[in-house]
DNA sequence: CTAACTGCAAACAGTTTGCAGAGTG
DNA sequence: CACTCTGCAAACTGTTTGCAGTTAG
C-alpha cells in the first residue's frame, strides 16, 4: 500500500508545521474548506492518520472529546490546564525524565519513548483572566 | 439538588474501591448487569458523574477511546503503556513533581493540583508476553 | 493502467438527555 | 408528598468506513 503525492495532505502537514501547535481535526477541517471547498472530514481524518503512520504528525492522547494532532517534533512534554483545557509545550527536561524513569523503574516497569504530560491549573486560570475558550 | 441514597451508586463505588483500579463506564456496567439484570449504562454515567462531583472519584483524562474511572485516593501518577494501554499506578514522588513544577515554571506557568501522566512501553510489551488485551 | 486519493453518506462507539414511572427521606 | 433515582430509548459528538468516481505515477 503506496502512499502518493496529495496536495491536500500535504496542506494539513503543512498547516500543523506552521499555523499552530495542537488541533483538531475539525479545526484542520475549518481551516480548508476555503481552499478546498469540497474537502471532507472523512478525508482530513485519513490524511491525520496516514501522516501519523509516517511519524511526521503526533496523535496526543490527551483525552477531552476530540483528539489532538502536532506536527512531530523535538522531544517535549505538555501541560495540559484542567480548567481551560489549553496545552502548552514545556521543553525536554533531563533532570524530569530521569526522575520519571526512576519512579517507573521502581515499579517493575521499564520505559522507552518516555513522554509526560504535566496537568494543572495555568497562571491565567489561576488569574482568572484566561481565555474564553480552550485551544482546540 | 440534594443527593438521596442510592443502592446502585453505592455498590459502582464499592466496586471502583475494591474491585480494579482504572475502569470504564462500561466495565462496571458489565459487572452489575447480574446484581442488577434491569441496569441501564445511561445510570452508570450518571452516577459515576455525581461520585466525581462528591470527589469520590476521579475521571481520568487519558485519551483513547473510552472514558476511564479511579476511586479517589492518595497522590500519585500514572504510567500508561501505549502499546497495549495499561494504567500502572505509581507512588507520589517529591523529585518528580518538583522537576515538573520548577519545568513548568521557568515556561512562565504555574501549577496548582499537579497529575502526571507517564507515557512509554510497559516492560510486558518490551518482552513481548503482555497480557492480550488492554486493561480497560 | 493500476492503485491511491477523494467526496459523500452511512455506520459506528461512547456519552448524554428527555420522559414516565419507581424509590427515598 | 416532593423530589431524586431509574430504565428505556432516542439524540448527539467524534471518528471510521464502503462506495463510485477522480487523480497520481
Amino acid at each position: 500500500m503506496d502512499v502518493r503525492n496529495s496536495v491536500q495532505r500535504n496542506r494539513i502537514l503543512e498547516l500543523l508545521q506552521q499555523e499552530r501547535i495542537h488541533v483538531s481535526a475539525h479545526w484542520v477541517f475549518d481551516q480548508l474548506r476555503g481552499e478546498f471547498p469540497r474537502l471532507s472530514l472523512g478525508n482530513v481524518y485519513r490524511n491525520l492518520h496516514i501522516l501519523v503512520d509516517q511519524k511526521l504528525v503526533h496523535r496526543l492522547p490527551l483525552g477531552g472529546t476530540r483528539d489532538v494532532y502536532e506536527a512531530a517534533r523535538d522531544d517535549h512534554h505538555h501541560f495540559i490546564c484542567d480548567r481551560c483545557g489549553a496545552i502548552i509545550d514545556l521543553p525536554g527536561s533531563d533532570e524530569l525524565s530521569r526522575s520519571a524513569r526512576e519512579l517507573v523503574g521502581q515499579s517493575g516497569g521499564s520505559v522507552s519513548q518516555l513522554s509526560l504530560e504535566i496537568r494543572g491549573i495555568c497562571s491565567s486560570c489561576l488569574t482568572g483572566e484566561h481565555r474564553s475558550e480552550p485551544v482546540r
